[in-house]
DNA sequence: CTCGTATATGTGAATAAACGAATATGCGAA
DNA sequence: TTCGCATATTCGTTTATTCACATATACGAG
């Protein structure tokens, strides 16, 4: 199943980067158009593109023309639930840590 | 919440790799010894060492030692929903992906 | 202590990811 | 067509990641 595997990590690594995290998120709250995206994440533009890129072609996102707009929205919500888990786990790991520290 | 999305992306960089997919899974099933990994991933003893460190790193595994053995263990279960999440993902993609072709 | 097994790590090479800056494309308006 | 805005891509560089190989450490047996 080693292909089945790499299949498997070539989507966890698209969501590994916290640009990418944020801009999930982001078009989890709504669809959003690059330009939207650029002044939310604060990113320069290439840089939001290049993420955009990576998640589109792990197929994560969708775009719809309109125009000269592109509006990108999630194509799989449940990627947003597989985000909180692991936001949880972050949570409870770092909790750990500070409470060893301060015990 | 730069920082925050920065600790997060940190974890699903620690999955995103197939060795490491294929660790936490077998971990899943029971905890393990490095060798029982070693011969049941097919992979070099320093590799899965290798990774092992990455993931004890994230906190997302345990170790407990007798006497020169080291057994891992899963830190925490719901990592693995996470993983079956994105699992089921991927495979909507690829299912999606050759119905294309095959329309 | 010495030996053998189990596990961990250092090093260097190969590969991949990320970024900034510049440039290219796509599209509507005039 | 030309201009201007929205978005995408290329290039060169820097930084991470991964691996194989060798070596190091930790531990129990004897």
């Amino acid at each position: 199943m080693r292909e089945a595997t790499d299949l498997h990590a070539s989507l966890c690594q698209a969501i590994a980067d916290p640009t990418r995290i944020s801009i999930l998120y982001a078009l989890n709250e709504k669809p959003c158009r690059v330009n939207e995206l650029v002044t939310q994440l604060q990113s320069p533009q290439a840089t939001i593109s290049r993420h955009l890129k990576i998640l589109r072609e792990q197929a994560i996102v969708e775009t719809h023309r309109e125009g000269s707009f592109v509006t990108y929205s999630l194509g799989y919500q449940r990627i947003i639930q597989a985000l909180d888990i692991m936001r949880s786990i972050k949570l409870d790991i770092v909790r750990k840590e500070h409470d060893l520290i301060h015990e």
